[in-house]
Order: C-alpha cells, then sequence, then structure tokens
DNA sequence: TGCTAACAGTCACTTTTGTAACTAACAAGA
DNA sequence: TCTTGTTAGTTACAAAAGTGACTGTTAGCA
C-alpha cells in the first residue's frame, strides 16, 4: 500500500504539532475554564501581561501572533472580569496601555502554578536532555526569540 | 517585576506546542486552501485516508483526537469535492466505510509532496539530532503509538 | 497648515467550531 | 421477542474565530 519512499503523515512536522498542541492543552483548559471561566486568548493575554508587564494589545498581538481582533475580544472579557483595566496613553492616544489589577495578578499567580505543575507532569516520560532539546526547538519553530537559559 | 522562581511562561510546553503548530501550519495552509480550497481537518482527513487506506469516520477521529461532528462535517465536504466515497459496511450498517477517490489519492500525493518539501524546510534550522528527539517527543506528546525509525 | 498614508483598536458580518440532542443500527440479557 | 444500553454518524443551536470595513489618532511631507 505505502510506497517506498512514502513521507509518512504521522512524522509531518505541523501535524505532529497540532495534535500534541491539542492533546497538552486540552487538561490545563480546564484549570482556567473551569476556575475563571476563561478562554485560551484570554489565558494567553493574562500571561503574556503577568510575565512581561504593562503591555499594548498590538504588541501583545506581535509577540503571541494572535490576531488583533481575537485580542480585542480577551481584553474585553478580562477587563469586564476585573482582571485588568486599560489606559489610554497619553503620548499616543491610539494605544491602550494594559495592567493586570490585582485579581488579575493573583489569577496570574496562580494559574502560573498550575501551568509549571502541568508542564512537570508532561515532561516526565522525557529525559533532561530531550527537554532541552524539545524547548529549544520549539522555541525556534515557534519563531521566538531565543532566550538564555536561567 | 518576575520574581526569582518565576515560570517562564514562553517556555511552557502547551503554549509553546499552540505557537509553534500555528507558525507551521499557516503557510501550508496556503497550499491546501489555495489549490483545493480545503480546510485544515478536511486535508487530516484525506491524509489519514490516503495514508492508511479505507477508515471509518469513528477510526479516523480516535486516532487524529478530533471530534466526530468535525470528522463528519469534513468527510460531507470532501465527499462534494469527490475527493471521497462513502459505502456503507454490510456487516454493521451503523459503519461507513470511507475510500479516496481517484482524484482524492492525486490530491493526496501532491499534498503529501508538498508536505515534505515543507518539512524539509522547517528542520532546516535544527540538526539531525535535534530533529529526532523532537519527532520522538512529540510523537510521545501527541499521544501517538511509538513508531520505530526507518 | 492641509493632505495622505499608516496605525491601534473596534465593530459587523460570515464562517467554523463546540455541545447536546437526535436517528438508526446493533448487542445482550430477561 | 422485548427492553435497555451502546455505538456510528448527523443535525440544530449557541459560542467563537476569521475577515474586512470603520473610527479616531499620529506621522510625514508638500
Amino acid at each position: 500500500m505505502a510506497d517506498k519512499n512514502a513521507f509518512d503523515v504521522e512524522s509531518f512536522l505541523p501535524y505532529l504539532l497540532t495534535q500534541a498542541a491539542e492533546e497538552t492543552s486540552l487538561s490545563f483548559q480546564k484549570e482556567y475554564k473551569g476556575r475563571y471561566g476563561m478562554l485560551r486568548t484570554e489565558w494567553r493575554v493574562l500571561f503574556h501581561l503577568g510575565n512581561y508587564g504593562v503591555m499594548t494589545a498590538q504588541e501583545i498581538g506581535a509577540r503571541s501572533k494572535v490576531h488583533k481582533t481575537k485580542i480585542s475580544r480577551a481584553v474585553q472579557k478580562l477587563a469586564e472580569k476585573r482582571f485588568l483595566v486599560r489606559k489610554t496613553d497619553k503620548d499616543d492616544r491610539r494605544r491602550e496601555l494594559l495592567e493586570l489589577t490585582l485579581s488579575g495578578k493573583e489569577a496570574f499567580k496562580y494559574l502560573r502554578k498550575a501551568a509549571q505543575r502541568h508542564d512537570e507532569k508532561l515532561i516526565e516520560e522525557l529525559t533532561k536532555k530531550e527537554e532541552k532539546v524539545l524547548r529549544r526547538a520549539l522555541q525556534k519553530l515557534a519563531g521566538l526569540p531565543h532566550r538564555p537559559e536561567k
């Protein structure tokens, strides 16, 4: 059936990545959906703000490669939940500076811990070496700036 | 801002995976969308059938972890495009055996080649060693059965 | 200053997805 | 055979995402 130099679909990277992303995101999704009623994009926005401090929607979009309308909607939801506040930038009134509120920060802290636990669980079946190579490779593929190890 | 033992969100696996999946799927998506007017799930169904031969929707769903309604819709679209035919299983009339038509097979062949080229491009920035570890780790994370190397 | 182009963010409209209920077919035990 | 439960696949409705047009603001330059 399969000819000899057939390219195996199951080792096609976009396929593998999609699959692995779906698989690993699912259980974690329960955390933020169940506890905070958040959507995936909301969680990602929250994480960016928690991690990097004040940012604009545009900056979050550029970094996460998520479309601006999606971000816009997520920001709206997070603002409704009082997880962030929006302030117009005085120097450029088109820009809106987004900042986590206290409860936003708390949610972030809780979720970051949950994420860490989740991550540790995921890498259980990998060796230290594999883990390192994996993260490095993924960062390259994801087009993220290379980050030195701590 | 970041406290010392902060867990870096950008190395959180589900995040990295999602990001990398989006990033790498996008350019390939242009191929099947532009050329065959296919959606992502349709492409995945097509690839499963092309790769494994006759399957039922249920089997494809089980293997790809895609929800059955999504599969159902993709199958419908592919049938409209005459890329596959559906035959009721005589031994169990609930089951529908899906099989690629000639033009379905042609599309598969074309897309498989495109996928292969795409893959080669992606791994250009990785070393042989990294590539191997990456695929292996992804297969584990994706919950796919372990496949021996060729 | 006035004109044009670019940009941040939102909105309205369409397409796609998720969820749950539904139909039809089978299975297994009373 | 009848009843109850399960399974394959579809459908209908609600939620979410994609797309393009829109508003308000800034920047550059004649």
